[in-house]
DNA sequence: GTACTTGCAAACGCTTTGCACTCTC
DNA sequence: GAGAGTGCAAAGCGTTTGCAAGTAC
């Protein structure tokens, strides 16, 4: 379990290599919008890719950061997360172990947790109903330890 | 752990205390909506409930139907759920024992599943961060058995 | 040269809201 | 009778899509 992360040209080579398996085009737009993902961290949404990618180029529109970040999605190296605030988030995708996020519904800050034992519990328990697991999501809220100290 | 599930009429009591608490009224929009959420199982949206509504009273709105949802949610009636599909789905709140969903992505079918073994996990990993829980949501995506079968 | 891509603006689906009217308490 | 609630239609939001022009391969 573990491999290190991939490097930034790793990244462009595996995106470009998804892309060509798909017989779809590498096009300066696609590169910015991946470098760009690769060069944030967090949970980010569409909007903050495309605030992002427009200082680098201005003529860049909103539908193409839509359009490939399904892409980046699809080929793994970006991870759609859903907080239930109504947007879409992603995350980069290469993180191997699976986690799970505890969020903050105060301040909005969101810890990455990881636990093996409920992956675990988790995989024998859609057993027991006969399901083959293809993915899922757990999300925990409460208050973080800074908010509940500035009660 | 476990009380018996409330009887309608005491559902109805509840709803109307709440409103009284928060000095609202008792309408007879609000009340066939009750009703008809009641009268339903599962994970219903407001679509669903507003053409059920629409059956015993076609002069409701959609609008009242999304309104009175949320009132139901806030009074613990309901609670929203959320299957990551872009649509609030409710569904009847007086489960005590916090359950979670197994959901198979060919054919939406939900089974609620629940594991006191993964709560406890859950709490002691909030714990572990600082955090102090207020609630969660996990969803197991998968394929069901009767999917599977039919592969 | 042939698909595939792009930016734009319009359309989308779900949900919320502003309004004039109506009703509950 | 005061304050809430209603239905309607319009607006709001994040996201998708149709299109004509542009571009990677």
């Amino acid at each position: 379990m573990g491999k290190k992360n991939p490097t930034l040209s790793e990244q462009r080579a595996a995106f470009r290599d998804y892309l060509a398996r798909k017989q779809l085009k590498m096009t300066p737009q696609r590169m910015r919008i991946l470098d760009a993902f690769l060069a944030s961290q967090g949970h980010m949404t569409s909007e903050d890719l495309y605030h992002r990618v427009k200082k680098a180029d201005p003529t860049v529109g909103q539908a193409t950061v839509y359009r490939t970040l399904k892409l980046l999605a699809d080929s793994g190296i970006a991870q759609e997360v859903d907080f239930s605030e109504g947007v879409a988030r992603y995350e980069h995708g290469f993180h191997q172990e699976h986690h799970d996020h505890l969020i903050c519904t105060r301040c909005r800050t969101t810890v990455e947790v990881s636990d093996e034992e409920i992956e675990r519990l988790q995989e024998s328990l859609a057993a027991k109903h006969g399901f083959r697991l293809t993915g899922h999501s757990m999300c925990l809220y409460g208050i973080c330890p800074r908010c509940r100290a500035t009660d």
